[in-house]
DNA sequence: CAGAATCCAACCGGATACTG
DNA sequence: CAGTATCCGGTTGGATTCTG
């Protein structure tokens, strides 16, 4: 993970780094940094939740958003949709054991977060 | 942290959470999750970097992105901008303490990340 | 070198209305 | 209840050009 230095041909300095493209902390932040997606996962971290329950617990985002991302987090193994067959339908989102190995940092983040002066805003 | 579960006049189940608006995991998310701002602030762990070099470390990012997450963590206080009168001029960009802070985090990221199987991407 | 300025297409995401 | 469908304004962010 150090950085590769060298110098071009024309004998100036360039500073390369071992994580090329995305790196990790850029590729994982793509995953679970997305708008409401650590939000969403980290609200399941008790246990099963049904989507109206969710979106009201994320509190926030619209439906739209909601589904678009537990459909996102569920291609990717992070959360399983179970539909039970009652009337009305209810549908329970539950984290699987490897959006469960994303509860860590996330928790880390939540403290950071939570020590955070109250002056610090997301905008500027 | 836990959940609050009420019932409305209609008597129909609410679940809310007591983490109002944006909660603690989202609002950390809008501060360091943004594209490119978690890379930048990871880069600059090891000691101060040049601009040019940021950006090359950063790799995929443009100019304008740099400079504007730059911008933002410098108003934020994780990052400390610092110009050496030379010339041509040189502009050192220095993470600082409460940045810092941030590391703990970002490492637990990175290191989920990397042991992320292949055929998990950003998208889908 | 370290940006600032401008342009603009693409995407994001909220609001609203509708469905089985 | 658990979504889907559509509309649409706002934001994002890359490309490009210019500057002290």
């Amino acid at each position: 993970m150090r950085a590769r230095v060298e110098d071009d041909a024309q004998g100036r300095r360039q500073v390369y780094e071992a994580c090329f493209e995305p790196c990790a902390i850029e590729k994982g932040m793509r995953i679970i940094g997305g708008k409401w997606t650590g939000s969403i996962l980290w609200h399941l971290k008790d246990g099963p939740v049904r989507f109206n329950d969710l979106a009201r617990m994320v509190g926030g985002a619209s439906k739209k958003m909601i589904t678009e991302r537990l459909r996102q987090l569920e291609t990717q193994g992070l959360v399983r949709r179970e539909v039970m067959d009652t009337a009305p339908v209810s549908v329970h989102y539950e984290i699987t054991e490897f959006g469960r190995s994303a509860l860590g940092f996330l928790d880390e983040l939540r403290k950071w977060s939570e020590g955070l002066p109250q002056e610090i805003h997301a905008d500027g």
